[in-house]
DNA sequence: GTCTATACAGCGATAGAC
DNA sequence: GTCTATCGCTGTATAGAC
């Protein structure tokens, strides 16, 4: 089992810490005060391991690329049919979401209203709009589909469709439509359909 | 023709500064002092007509929703199609990028973001998502959809995914897929006929 | 590597005059 | 209504000891 929280190394719970708290409050609202303090860590010992703030916004933006990478490879991995290979996309986003709690919508876009052009963690903004449409281009070229430019931009509007629902249902609670990955699936699913018949 | 900069009042040049550097650059990133240098208004003005930051951030938002329904509104005039009417709210969102040369995405998700609990601007943000799915609905039904609140949130769906689209290109220039507006008419346009057939 | 204590800056907000 | 000048807090970052 996972190391108790006291016997983990400070950089990885300042890594935990700052991932709940940029995600969920924001980056720009959220203080390094309130970073160490859910870390139980110290100034120094933080500025010792990160480049300041700018450096562990950064390395948050990177963990949380590279655990949504992961858990895109691993759903792509149990699906051989091309065109759920296509919308594994929306599976892997699903599971993601329950792996990580997520409760709002997409970190990266988030963070690309609040990080100043110079940013380090612009980095990370840029690998997630480029793993994803990278990669629904590669599967778009694999299942066969005519114009897999078209289907890669076509499904990524979906997914970040489907994302910014989420967003909208933690400000606005009671708004109609549940299931908002569900409900891009079947659209992307439908929308696929008309151009393999 | 619009008065000058110089005599416009206060009250006007503070919400345009606001309006710009809010959605350009974020509103927790941008200080007080910088909406005042570009207004060229002094800090006692400001808080002789705003409730602080806080209530400059929360006419900001109801400025931008406002403008946002009077676009949505003179656009639909101009459509009698029942499916031209619902597929107005892209048009609309053309439009209304046009005359405020927005570069980003969504105003209101950016701020959903940001925007702490209980702050004064949240109620814009409901306004915004209750406006949407309200009126998607009412059009559904009006052009004798099954299932109006499904139409409602699908439309919306593919409203999100265009704006989240402006959202990437702005910080990934060079990704491919242009006109995300234009793309999301295609595909709501696509996935009503199969429920009108 | 990690801590306590502190320096320093930026920002939101106010006082008081005109 | 609008200005200049300034206060006080919050938050980022560092110094120096253990």
């Amino acid at each position: 089992m996972a190391p108790s929280s006291a016997t983990r190394p400070a950089r990885e719970r300042l890594l935990t810490a700052a991932g709940e708290l940029f995600y969920e409050s924001g980056i720009a609202a959220t203080g390094v005060d309130a970073v160490l303090a859910r870390a139980g860590v110290s100034p120094a010992t933080m500025y010792a391991h990160f480049a300041g703030k700018d450096g562990l916004v950064a390395a948050y933006l990177e963990e949380r690329h590279t655990t949504w990478r992961q858990t895109w490879d691993a759903v792509l991995a149990g699906y051989r049919d091309p065109v759920d290979r296509l919308l594994s996309v929306f599976d892997a986003v699903g599971r993601f979401r329950q792996q990580q709690g997520n409760r709002r919508g997409c970190a990266f876009l988030a963070a690309a209203t609040e990080l100043p052009p110079g940013h380090p963690g612009q980095r990370w903004l840029e690998a997630d709009s480029r793993l994803l449409t990278g990669r629904l281009h590669e599967l778009a070229v694999a299942a066969a589909l005519p114009d897999p430019a078209d289907v890669a931009a076509t499904l990524l509007l979906c997914y970040d469709g489907a994302l910014s629902g989420y967003a909208r249902a933690a400000t606005t609670p009671g708004l109609p439509g549940d299931d908002p990955v569900g409900r891009a699936r079947r659209l992307a699913a439908g929308w696929i359909a008309t151009r393999t018949g």
